[in-house]
DNA sequence: TAGATTGTTAATCGATTAACAATC
DNA sequence: TAGATTGTTAATCGATTAACAATC
């Protein structure tokens, strides 16, 4: 097992990793060789090597890996047995369409409450967890341990209601809001689910082709 | 103006330059160098450069960029005038969400139809765009030239459908379902929104701190 | 055992950064 | 003009690929 820092490339590989090996292991498949997973993931067998070597050693020589032991084995790495928890702002289309859809339990979060300025939202539950008015946010962060933000609030609410997520201490904010968020020296993750750049990046290589 | 590839890195990039340029646009600003840009976006001033030379030449020297003009550029480069269209597959949750929040028209697209299987949902209208029952799609395809599929189907049908956008000719698809599809060799681009993907690298990311 | 496949070290490739002449 | 800043070429850095001894 190594200590070295791993990578934004391999990070971003590995829930692709964990994704496929479900995949197999739901399939059925019991071994599969770096290169066997290499063909079907559109990656090379060193760079998959490569990339696991950075966590402990999981094949064996001659072999190949266990689907299940590996699937298991970057769960942990991945964070997914740490119990996270998570709370979401803003409970409107996108807001509701998370809860309603989501399964924020397959990637060991809980998602254990929801805030919205909206009095006819608020006491309601949605897909059994409940909305709270955001002036209890505060209240709510100091009572219970809340590991991630999701930020589904309009854009200008953005900015404020992640300095209110980061004063109450999260660890990270999932940001579904075209702002760019500033963590400053907070030390707080940011992760930008980006729709409008993912469309535009999409625009751009169907215009380019012949 | 330069013909050579653009490496994925670089398109990534574009739809942020975009964003930012946007916003200091509307904030009155008119020029900027790519110094300050690359301060206000956390990228050094040589790759701004670099970046944009892939396309052309913007700037002036000792003025920087004009930020209006910049944005226009960058814009064009993107694909955004060319008067894009986009269907949405499955009206759930989730492609509700899309239809009333997402601003298809920012990105350049205009989202003409809208199909799904549930007769109830069938010939509705969200926010003005029309519900058909999803045996219309080829008919609809032949049509009607569509751009983009949007795929905010359940995970079982998302394969079928993909290749029933294929065969109907259109050059993208935006996939928000967590399936993995597989173009093979007809040239259409997949653009991946895997939700579950981007929670995990969170899950990575605040797990790793200290 | 022989064949297969790993983990790791070395080689290559590509992307980012630095430097600087050109010029507004 | 002098100062600022570009576009581009060269240097560096990091990530991917190839090669191979170790070994199941």
């Amino acid at each position: 097992m190594k200590k070295q820092k791993v990578s934004s490339a391999v990070i971003r590989r590995l829930p692709r990793y964990y994704r496929h090996l479900t995949d197999l292991y739901l399939a059925g498949v019991v071994r599969i060789s770096s290169s066997a997973l290499g063909k079907s993931m559109n990656l090379t067998a060193s760079q998959i090597r490569q990339d696991l070597s950075c966590f402990g050693e999981f094949g064996q020589q001659g072999y190949g890996y266990n689907v299940e032991s590996l699937r298991d084995e970057i769960a942990e790495i991945l964070g997914m047995n740490q119990k996270h928890t998570a709370v979401i702002l803003g409970v409107g289309n996108l807001g509701r369409a998370l809860m309603e859809n989501f399964h924020f339990d397959r990637s060991g979060f809980t998602l254990t409450a929801a805030f919205d300025v909206d009095p006819n939202l608020i006491g309601k539950s949605v897909s059994d967890v409940q909305v709270h008015p955001v002036e209890e946010l505060e209240r709510y962060l100091r009572e219970t341990s809340v590991s991630v933000g999701v930020l589904t609030v309009p854009r200008a609410a953005a900015a404020p209601m992640s300095e209110r997520l980061v004063a109450g201490g999260v660890k990270g904010i999932w940001n579904f809001t075209n702002a760019e968020l500033d963590m400053g020296r907070s030390g707080v993750v940011v992760e930008n689910v980006h729709f409008a750049d993912s469309l535009l990046a999409l625009s751009y290589m169907i215009s380019e082709a012949p």
